[in-house]
Formats: C-alpha cells, sequence, structure tokens
DNA sequence: TCCGACAGGTTTACCGGTAACCTACCCAAA
DNA sequence: TTTGGGTAGGTTACCGGTAAACCTGTCGGA
C-alpha cells in the first residue's frame, strides 16, 4: 500500500457513496435482500435464534458471509434496551501489578462470555470516578464494576438512577451498591500488626503514599494501628507521602521517617513496591534487616521474592476477585441470584524481614 | 438500603412503566416538552452548538439538570456515523507492567480529549486479536491501537473493509495499516548483541518466552545473533520456553540452557521478568556476575533498580509511546494530519550485569 | 369437514438521537 | 421600499436493528 492511499484510509475514512462502498457496509437488509426474505428473519438467523428453516437459515449465513457483514451492536443494543454487551471497569490505577491482575481476571471472564470491556482510571480520586461514571453511563453499559466502596454522593445518585449492576470490588464493603467482591483491608493491617508484635517488635512506623487518598491503604494503617493499640508499650508513628507509591517514594520515605524517629524497629509500608525500596534503603545504610528494623510491605508482588531474603507481606487475591466479579455480574445480568457479598482470604506471608 | 431493595436492584432493572420511571430515565423529548422548544434545540443546547439564545439554552440547561440526563451515546453514536467516541485497544498481556504503563499513557490521553476505551488481550495470539476486532467493530469504534505488527489475513480485510483508523505501537511496522508509533526490538536486540561483544562476551545464550509467539521478542533476539554473527568467533545457544516470561521461567530457563550449554559467558533474556530470574539463580548457585556471567534483560522494569547490582537492560519508551498514539489517532479523527509513524529512541542502559 | 397447533415466515412500530432543510422575524444597507 | 443576510428556532426523515403482532400454509386428529 502506498503512502497516498493509507493516509486516505486515516483521515477521510468518509467517502462518497459508491456502489463499491455499499458493498463494504452491508446490513441486516442488504443481506436480507441477496437472500430473498426479510430482514427480522435474518435478524433471526444471526442471533442465533428459532422460526426459520435450516435451508433458510444456510442461506442467510453463506450471504452474510460472503457480504462480509459486520453486526452493528450500536443500533442492536440501541434498539433493545437489554442487549448491551459492554461493562464499565473504573480502577485507582493503570500502572500498578495488582491492578493488572484483576483487569486480567475480569477480561478473560467477561469476553469469554461475550462481553466488552471499557475501562476508566480514576487515580484514587471519587470525582474522578463521577465524571467518568458519567460518561460510561453514557453508553448504557450492561453493568459496572468498580474499586473501593467510597463514592460521591453524585455517584451514588448516578447509579441509582440508571439501575445499573454494580459489582465494587477488592474491599470489605459496608454499605453496598450491588454486588461485592473483596477483602478486608483492616484485617491485613490487623493481622500484619498482630504478626509485628508477635516478632516483639513495638515501636513501629507505617509509611504512606498518595497523601492519605487511598482509602483502602488508610484502612490497611488503621488496622495496623489498632491491633498494635492492644499492647500498652506499642507506639506507631507516621509518614505520608503525596508521591504515588513507588520503589522510589520507599527509598526516601524511609529516610524522613527514620532521621524523625531513629528509633524504630519495624516499618509497615503502603504496599510492596514502597517496601522493597525500604530495604533497599536498609543494604545501603548497612541495616540489618530484620534484626535492626523490620520491614513489612502488602500486595505480595512477584518482585517480593527475588530478594535475597523474603519480604513479609500480604498475598491478596487479585486474580480470582476479577473472575469472581465478572461472575456475579454476569450471572446477575442474566437474572440468576449470584451471592451478595463474597469475602477472599488474604493470608499474610511471614517471610524473612520482619 | 435493605438487602432485599438491593436485591432488587441488580436483579430486577427492567422494572415496569412507572411515572416515576419515566422521569428517571428522561430523554431529549423529555427536557424539549418541560422548556416548551423542539427536542432539535435541546440537542443543539447540549452539544454546546449555537442557534438559539442565551435565555433558551440556560433554561434547557436547568431542565436537564433537574431531570437528572443522562446522554444516549449509543442512540447518538448510531444517528450519526461519526459521533463514536469509543476507541479499541488489544494488548497481548494485561499483567505485564510494559502494557500497564502503555495503556496509562493511552487512558490519559484519550480520556482528556473526550474518548473511552475498549480493552482487549489476545494473549499474543493473532487469531484472538482477530475474533476480539471482530467483537470490537461491531460497536463501530471511532479508532484502535493495536500491538505489533502481524495479524491474520482476516483481520487485515476486516480493518480494510471497516475504514476504522488504525495506530499501530510498540513496533517497527515494515507494512502499516494507518499510523504507527513505536520502536526497532531488532535494534535493541543488536545494540545489547554489540555490548556485549563489547564486553568481551562471545559465549552467548538467549532465554525466550510464549515458544516465540511474540513476536517483538523474536525480532530482539533475532536483531541480538545478527549483531554477534559479525564477529566469527560468536556463538549463540538458544533456549525457548512456552511458558509466561515471569521470574520462575528465567529461574528455571537458566538451568536448563546451563545444563546443555555450561561454558556460556552471558545470557540475554526475553525480559526483565527473567533475567532477575535468572539473577536470583546465580545468585542460589554462587556464579559471579558478570564476571562468571553476564545476564541481560529487556524493559527496564522498575524492580530492575532494586538489585544490588543494576541491570544491563534496556530502556522503552512505553508511556510516550501511548501518549503519542492517543495524540496521533485523535488527530487524524479531527481531520488533521498527524505523522504517519513516529519512532521513539529506546535506550540501552550498561549496567552492572554485563 | 373443520379446527387447532405449529413451523416459518412478514409487517409495523418503535428506540433517541442527528443532519438537512425550512421558516419567521428583525435589522441594516441599497 | 425593497432586498439580503443573520438569528433563533421548527420539521422531517432517517440511522440499523429488535419486539410484538400478525399472517399463511400444512398436517394431524376429532
Amino acid at each position: 500500500m502506498s503512502t497516498e492511499k493509507v493516509i486516505d484510509n486515516i483521515l477521510a475514512p468518509a467517502t462518497v457513496e459508491t456502489p463499491q462502498n455499499k458493498r463494504a457496509k452491508p446490513n441486516l437488509e442488504v443481506i436480507a435482500k441477496a437472500t430473498g426474505v426479510s430482514k427480522m428473519t435474518v435478524s433471526r438467523v444471526l442471533r442465533g435464534g428459532a422460526g426459520f428453516s435450516d435451508e433458510t437459515g444456510r442461506r442467510v449465513m453463506e450471504a452474510a458471509e460472503s457480504l462480509g457483514y459486520v453486526p452493528n451492536q450500536l443500533a442492536a443494543a440501541f434498539a433493545a434496551d437489554q442487549a448491551s454487551t459492554i461493562v464499565g471497569v473504573c480502577v485507582p490505577e493503570l500502572t500498578s501489578p495488582l491492578f493488572g491482575i484483576v483487569l486480567d481476571g475480569l477480561h478473560r471472564t467477561l469476553s469469554r462470555l461475550g462481553y466488552q470491556m471499557i475501562i476508566g482510571c480514576n487515580n484514587h480520586s471519587d470525582d474522578d470516578e463521577e465524571s467518568w461514571l458519567r460518561k460510561v453511563l453514557s453508553w448504557r453499559p450492561a453493568g459496572l464494576v468498580l474499586c473501593g466502596q467510597t463514592h460521591t454522593p453524585g455517584a451514588v445518585e448516578l447509579l441509582r438512577n440508571s439501575q445499573t449492576p454494580v459489582v465494587e470490588i477488592l474491599d470489605d464493603i459496608t454499605a453496598p451498591l450491588g454486588l461485592t467482591v473483596g477483602f478486608s483491608h483492616a484485617a491485613c493491617g490487623a493481622d500484619m500488626g498482630r504478626f509485628v508484635l508477635g516478632r516483639g517488635k513495638r515501636r513501629a512506623g507505617y509509611i504512606g503514599a498518595l497523601g492519605g487518598a487511598d482509602a483502602q491503604a488508610v484502612a490497611r494503617f488503621d488496622g495496623f494501628r489498632a491491633a498494635l493499640s492492644q499492647d500498652p508499650g506499642a507506639t506507631v508513628e507516621v509518614e505520608m507521602l503525596q508521591d504515588v507509591p513507588c520503589f522510589y517514594a520507599g527509598f526516601y520515605g524511609i529516610e524522613i521517617l527514620l532521621t524523625r524517629h531513629p528509633d524504630l524497629d519495624v516499618v509497615y509500608f503502603h504496599n510492596d513496591e514502597m517496601a522493597i525500596g525500604g530495604l533497599a534503603w536498609c543494604s545501603a545504610r548497612g541495616l540489618r534487616v530484620p534484626e535492626d528494623l523490620g520491614i513489612a510491605g502488602w500486595g505480595a508482588m512477584e518482585a517480593a521474592s527475588i530478594l535475597p531474603r523474603q519480604l513479609t507481606t500480604t498475598q491478596v487475591p487479585a486474580a480470582a476477585v476479577g473472575k469472581q466479579a465478572a461472575e456475579a455480574l454476569v450471572a446477575a445480568l442474566r437474572g440468576e441470584r449470584p451471592p451478595l457479598r463474597v469475602q477472599l482470604p488474604a493470608r499474610l506471608i511471614p517471610g524473612e524481614t520482619v
């Protein structure tokens, strides 16, 4: 293909109506005329319904094939209110491996069951979620998947008015809008708090990110602090960074925290990426882990297992959450009665760094 | 909200037509009646066009607001062939950090410019890409973003017939279907090959994954081998795994390769994840890196920088590819003339492991 | 002989927007 | 006074499917 033709294809998609062109975008009517039946019959054949003879079915399929018919879901979903196969999915981050795994789990199941995913990313902002919702609801999706349980009042009203089935995932949702599939972040934090105490650590630090905008991370910290508060001698110091929760944030965050509170004996991080950054800082400073300082993360990212000492962390069922959320949503769309609330186990991995 | 009401909301979205219900899903007609104008005027106001007085505009907006109007993109895109704001994006993997970064770059730009993304994942299979294309084209997307340049003949025909603008990304595309934004994988491999020779390594190994289904990885290997072939004394041994390119695959892949060819002095991996697995194996076996064995990866994942020795790898412009692909596509959709071919630099990071 | 049931269709009326075209009115210039 | 052009709308016809109602011929049984 010459460069000129490429340009034409890209930049002038709306060409004039030539017979050539008409053949290129056939619809039910065209197939109907070619086969000698009505377009309603064609519709029934292509949707695999009943009410036509084998012979007619065969001829319609052949005509559709030879004309290169591509169904028009836009028209179908518009005509039949229930026919949308779009599911909207909003995640707080796209670059985090965790959400990649969740998206993969959702995608595998949804695509197998005949649905397409429109994705959005709200960067942990409820306002961004609401404006994304406004856009995606205008496509009249069959269902929605949202991360977490905090939404703006406007978003909640939109969801109620639209009557769209919703699954909230990756959290322990107390006031659900619909279905929920997740686990308790407070429990993750509390488990880690008790584990840390069990290892004899009492002077704890916590390093967060995103300025506390990540509600689930905040829940983990609250659980962690609550567990430590069971021991009268335990203390928790906090350093809340504004940065994204990456390796570098952990690296400089621990420096800030330990400069302010040099006597800490364990640090719990927002996630594994940051914990690994913290480990790198300890290694650079010659601190022994866990003897001088314990390090704990969250998320059980694969990279955590490559370290000389396996990271103390919490393994979360990300793939299972995606899969089960998709299954529950589709079950609801089909009029079945899926479990309203699925809680999956998050497992503490003792590791060797606390 | 009681559990009963939740169930009703989820499982019986199609309730009877009550006046209450009609108010819940207003359309242009309803707003028009409430304002005392025609629905065409409402359409003009809501799309921010011209042809109405300030007073009328204000009253229509107020009515739309108070009725909780949610636009119907389905109807809009159906009525006006050019009005779709959907962009289809297909990536080979969703769990890889690299594609997460690309998706994030695409999403930021596309959502800012008013587009929504339908995503798909083809697991490096061209056949899966074709069947995804069939589904997504039935939504009449405004444009498409595909990874790589290999497509089935059926996919190419679909794309040609549909006249949908396409951007092929993350590769150096020789026979483009439309726009291209990427970099040369062959050059990544060749650069690494020359670098390896420059460090005095001549007995090279390569460990691939996905059974060679990842065409870009194969191009990197071809470039690597071609560069080494410039040195008459250099050899390259290959171990092609069927597994996904993860840490564990690198770990056991290097064991297989070195069992077969114990005298290698450098190993080039499918990607950084696998290279890190290879490093872990060397560490476990007491091999000195890079003195006994050099290790090279590809992708410059963040985890590669946490190692005691920084990994020799290639940094790829994933975020920039996403951003520029989105910008080019939108420019084309707006009738502008974006560059047909954008090549971005991939930079070799010498690191300390070769 | 007549009836009902069923297979195998057809016809009609929408879904909710948008493009294209038409109209009334007002004001300024010729 | 006439003409012309801009402003602020309204009217009509569609986009490509689907649901629902409606035909029509055939066949088996009462």
